[in-house]
DNA sequence: GGGCTGTACTG
DNA sequence: CAGTAC
DNA sequence: GCCC
């Protein structure tokens, strides 16, 4: 395992002259038999059984029912292009009961569907407005004030089961009747920010395990694979729809419903309704199982390495794994990627929230001893969302007195280095403290309020510094720390501002 | 068809 | 300036 | 990939 041969480099390393690095050395060479815990093992035993054939036909449901379909013609051409049968879902413009000829009876079937084939586009019209106001369940969506009802991303006009006066309508008012909005469809009522277009993100609450996590998680690996090829603008898309989903209170059940959402159009829909149809969505899985990507993502599971270096590594390095980034390539790490590779096992391990709540006692109690009990924290991040394990602890500290936080991100770190609970620090960001004292220098007041929005935090290495001395050897003269190492973000933000605000509707951390 | 969050640190 | 992280 |  790699184990040997990190040990085995940290002979090289024992030339850096940094503290970090020799603390590095000094870890590497007493590491537990616990490291290799992680490393990527052949997958054949996890591989699943796929239930359902992939041959299934997509679209079997709808060819059951007696409805006349009209579809986008980008069902056609994306077809095409796949060289297979989408499915129609997501391209559904209008569904259209087939109904006597007035005043020409017949039995429906056959002959009515013939009729209905070659109804001029006027009386075409005309049943689909009435289809509009008597079928509570017309299928098109026609109160979404961003689509107008139209269905898929491309071109093609609403269709005509509204008119354009209730269209006009339905932009303009749409939160005058609750009712309204959640009554004339068969799609599940849509949350306020859905229904109000709210833009951002921190406007709607994310749960921690929302209804469509298994399909969120597809999509992830997909996102991941755009990630990991340079694809930045296909990350940006993929995120803003997850986010979407993300928020999204109800466990979907169309295609067409995605196309509510904002940051959703026809691939997503067209991923969803693959999803729902066989379980998994092929694009993901290959994204999984490709190789090359495989070792990009061990890679770019390094802190402080991101895309382009994990390509680096794997196409003009030629490495493989673990072992050859600390074997051929050490010297050449950057300092906080060797802190990534050193706990590269443990900065993945899940935090457990007891340990978010510890680890933020203790930086509150640091901040509290080196100003006041005025001190402010939150927890944010995986832990506010509700999460079980956290990937990393975020904190916020803020304080009423603004100048109670001048530099007390630089402090606070070198208090809590001088206990040891912090053992590296990767990035220390002080640029506000910095303005702040210019600014206070020539106007001795105010120090904040022209645009200053970003913040003085620090990216550090945490461990527990008390541990109980292994029981399989309390007499050994030099017990070792097993506690692992996790990462931790501390962030301090003037107390007026919006993140801020947040304490006064959360669950504060009291002096 | 053009644009895509914004900012700070490191080397 | 490129790369990375939040 | 989605939005304007």
């Amino acid at each position: 395992g790699h184990k040997a041969k990190r040990g085995k480099l940290s002979g090289e390393y024992e030339d850096g002259k940094k503290e970090t690095e020799e603390s590095i050395l000094h870890e590497i060479s007493t590491d537990s038999e616990t490291e290799d815990e992680h490393k990527p093992k052949s997958n054949s035993a996890k591989r699943k059984r796929v239930s359902s054939p992939v041959e299934q036909d997509p679209n079997e449901a709808y060819f059951s029912n007696p409805y006349i379909k009209v579809l986008k013609w980008e069902w056609f051409t994306d077809s095409q292009k796949e060289s297979r049968v989408l499915p129609i879902e997501p391209y559904l413009l209008y569904q259209g009961r087939i109904i006597d000829r007035p005043g020409d009876p017949k039995t429906p079937g056959k002959g009515s569907s013939f009729t209905a084939r070659t109804k001029t586009p006027q009386s075409i019209l005309e049943r689909a407005r009435a289809d509009a106001e008597n079928d509570t369940s017309s299928p098109v969506q026609q109160r979404s004030n961003r689509k107008l009802g139209q269905i898929g991303g491309g071109r093609v006009s609403a269709p005509f089961q509204t008119t354009p006066h209730s269209k006009r309508a339905a932009l303009l008012h749409q939160t005058t009747s609750e009712h309204d909005l959640g009554q004339s469809s068969d799609l599940p009522e849509m949350p306020p920010w859905v229904q109000n277009d709210v833009k951002y993100a921190c406007q709607r609450s994310t749960h921690a395990d929302p209804p469509n996590a298994a399909f969120i998680a597809q999509l992830d690996k997909i996102k991941l694979a755009r990630l990991l090829t340079g694809d930045e603008i296909g990350v940006r898309a993929y995120s803003t729809s997850i986010a979407a989903l993300a928020a999204y209170p109800h466990k979907l059940s169309t295609g067409r419903e995605i196309l509510l959402l904002p940051g959703c159009d026809a691939k997503i829909a067209n991923l969803y309704v693959e999803f729902a149809n066989y379980g998994k969505i092929q694009e993901a899985e290959d994204a999984e199982n490709n190789e090359e990507l495989k070792v990009q993502k061990l890679f770019y599971n390094i802190w402080g390495v991101g895309a382009t270096t994990a390509r680096d590594f794997h196409k003009e390095k030629g490495w493989r794994d673990l072992d050859d980034v600390v074997e051929y390539g050490w010297q050449t790490l950057t300092r906080v990627q060797q802190i990534g590779v050193k706990y590269y096992d443990e900065f993945l391990l899940p935090i457990p929230r007891s340990e978010v709540e510890d680890i933020a006692a203790t930086i509150h109690k640091h901040a509290v001893k080196l100003r006041d009990a005025g001190i402010q924290s939150l927890v944010v991040g995986g832990y506010r969302r509700g999460k079980e394990h956290c990937g990393d602890v975020d904190i916020i500290l803020s304080h009423p007195d603004e100048s109670k936080t001048l530099n007390i991100i630089t402090d606070i770190v070198a208090s809590l280095e001088q206990e040891s609970w912090i053992t590296h620090t990767l990035l220390i960001s002080t640029k506000t403290s910095d303005r702040g004292q210019q600014t206070l220098a020539l106007n001795s007041s105010s120090t904040h309020g022209h645009g200053f929005d970003s913040l003085d935090k620090a990216l550090v290495v945490w461990q527990n510094p008390h541990y109980t001395p292994s029981t399989s050897n309390p007499s050994d003269p030099k017990p070792k720390n097993t506690n692992p190492h996790r990462r931790v973000d501390i962030i301090i933000s003037p107390f007026k501002s919006g993140v801020a605000l947040q304490f006064s509707l959360t669950s504060l951390r009291k002096s």
